[in-house]
DNA sequence: AGTGAAAGATCCTTCTT
DNA sequence: AAGAAGGATCTTTCACT
């Protein structure tokens, strides 16, 4: 899937995505050329979906993050999902197996904004919520090999 | 928090972060100089946490996602919290409120992988486990206003 | 696949307004 | 915040292993 090159290209960009080239192919241990190649090879495979950057939700004032488990009622599962899509501070949200049919995950600046948001869901599905004490394991990737 | 510059700064990086200044600058009307200082800027203020990469799980042979909530039996939060960082497959993993204490995010290649890393904690933890079907609200940035 | 050198292009930052 | 310019840096091409 990866050689180990590849392996220490992703992991190098993952960690800062803006070196050159040339860094690059130093820190790894290859020739500039060929570290440019594996890296178009590693998007041309769909590897690496994309260089973007990173934000810091509490900077942006989410001071609160909360994971929504939903249940739509009858008949209204798409109405739901829709809803759901429609509230911009919903970050990711899953479509699951089991009686909670999404899991969403929000950014919030207070516990009223929460409030408010699931308000409108309320007739329309059952919600249970959970708010983000700390988190024991940041976003990371999985195992490249 | 961010005036309307930063915003569309934070926009282009997130959708490109390896386009130069010079680029970013004409997307979003400005000098080279002022928006190299506003690029530095939001990294000092903590907003832009990082420059990296966006990798595809399923290019990775990661087919298969689950979220897994985690109790702890009594006596055994620190271990089940140590031995779910352990696990390289989870992703991402945070403490709530309520009944579950853990909410986490696996990517496994098989169901037979899922149930492995499960038995790992099985007797330490009752967990509940949603496959993800798909994800209507992909990963993305919370509303920058 | 990878290397090394070189040339040309591009870029960032500084300074002045 | 803009504009120009200097000086550095980089990426890619090419021949060769």
């Amino acid at each position: 899937m990866l050689d180990d090159v590849d392996r220490r290209i992703v992991e190098a960009l993952s960690l800062d995505a803006r070196i050159s080239v040339k860094e690059l192919a130093q820190a790894i241990g290859l020739s500039s050329p060929s570290t440019s190649e594996r890296v178009k090879r590693l998007e041309e495979r769909g590897i690496i979906r994309a260089f973007t950057i990173d934000l810091a939700p509490e900077a942006l004032g989410y001071t609160l993050q909360a994971i929504v488990r939903v249940r739509p009622l009858p008949g209204k599962l798409h109405i739901v999902q829709q809803l759901i899509a429609d509230i911009p501070e919903v970050v990711e949200c899953d479509k699951v197996t089991g009686d909670d049919c999404f899991i969403a995950r929000l950014y919030v600046r207070s516990i009223g904004q929460l409030d408010d948001i699931l308000d409108r869901i309320a007739d329309k599905a059952e919600t249970n919520t959970a708010i983000v004490k700390s988190q024991p394991v940041k976003r990371r990737n999985p195992p490249l090999g």
